[in-house]
DNA sequence: ATGAAAGTTGAACCGGCTTTCAACTTAGCC
DNA sequence: GGCTAAGTTGAAAGCCGGTTCAACTTTCAT
């Protein structure tokens, strides 16, 4: 599963680095149970046991490529940011104004929900099982939309603000589309275009007559 | 700590209830230190030992009023949400519209999350402990949003939406305030007035120039 | 084709935790 | 002052899952 851009390395930082194909695919498969499996249990129901049997490998064999349960949550959290980042650009591209790119986007990442409920639960955990995951997830997440706002506010697209005034609408506007996805793609199944058009006007022209 | 709304037993369900002031007394002293607890350390690393000797009490008495870790911890899930709840009401009868309502309602929320910031470790750490009170507490306070934005609008004060549009809006409003919160008040610590504001006008009028 | 490096295996170790329980103490009513 | 219900105690039972490791198999460069 995905890691179209970032560093290569999943695997923890020492030398757990599969240097085989065979160890390549060994470590993928122990990837891919575990997102199964700590999206459908959560990270303290989930056990190695478990994902080494589910993947197919022997226990053991999990400790070749991580070094810890952590660990593996901890690439798990990573691989799952640069996911979500990913689906930025192609957003971004298509569209014809700073509104619309968001609009997208959103549109884009309440599909990714959709498809990816688990995304929630291991991003969520992560505030207790890999803080420094979690909150960079999010620091990065921020400061890229940060960087659209101000794009767009240059571009006469968006109202002016200044850097303060642009990172508390970059953290209200991430809030937004957490909590969206969570209540009208995890919990019920909505129209995300729908959704995220109610959205879009709401951030363009307030809750104002 | 406050429980000042509600029902009135914390305690789990079965014949758990104190019936003595002595054991009022001890089943609060448990309810404290395991909030503080919970609030630190986070639900798995705290223990009931730790828990039971912060509050000075002896580790068998825990299940005298509790059955188990995680019924202690839905309790306070429970109270927590309450604590929120009451928040609103004070901030709403001060207000002279609905949109200055939203903005006090903001402000006291950021206010009460500084002085306790282990809120958000509990509730957000309840999405996976306790799911029915974690979705309970989310539903209950984006339903009491949607009462109030409808009685804004039906006030001629807030832009006229039908009841899938408004409920999009209080979950959009209720994330950004969840996640400006955790960053401005959590993470750092900004004034609670400045944030409310801008985020308020962001609510009011949106980002267009 | 061969040997060293890489990968695999699963039984066993280990420590920590929740939960139980039978003996004991305190509260408070008659 | 005595009796019962309520509350308290902490040692120990019991469970569970992460981690280690030494023997074994596969890969692949030479």
């Amino acid at each position: 599963m995905g890691q179209q851009s970032g560093e290569p390395t999943l695997g923890a930082a020492a030398g757990k680095t599969p240097r085989t194909a065979r160890g390549e695919k060994t470590m993928r498969k122990i990837l891919d149970a575990a997102s199964a499996e700590f999206g459908e249990k959560g990270f303290f129901d989930s056990s190695i046991v478990s994902i080494t049997s589910r993947a197919e490998v022997a226990l053991g064999t999990f400790y070749t490529y991580f070094d810890s349960k952590e660990a593996l949550f901890a690439a798990l959290v990573r691989d799952m940011s640069a996911r979500v980042k990913d689906l930025v650009p192609p957003a971004v591209v298509e569209a014809r104004d700073a509104l619309d790119a968001e609009a997208r986007t959103l549109r884009a990442y309440l599909e990714f929900v959709i498809d990816n409920k688990g995304v929630y639960r291991i991003i969520d955990e992560a505030e207790f099982v890999d803080p420094e995951g979690f909150r960079a997830h999010y620091e990065t997440a921020a400061a890229r939309i940060a960087a659209r706002l101000a794009a767009g506010a240059e571009a006469g697209q968006l109202r002016a603000a200044d850097s303060f005034e642009n990172e508390v609408h970059s953290w209200a506007y991430m809030g937004m589309n957490v909590f969206l996805g969570l209540r009208f793609c995890v919990w019920a199944r909505e129209d995300p275009a729908r959704v995220a058009d109610i959205a879009n006007r709401l951030l363009a022209r307030g809750l104002k007559p």
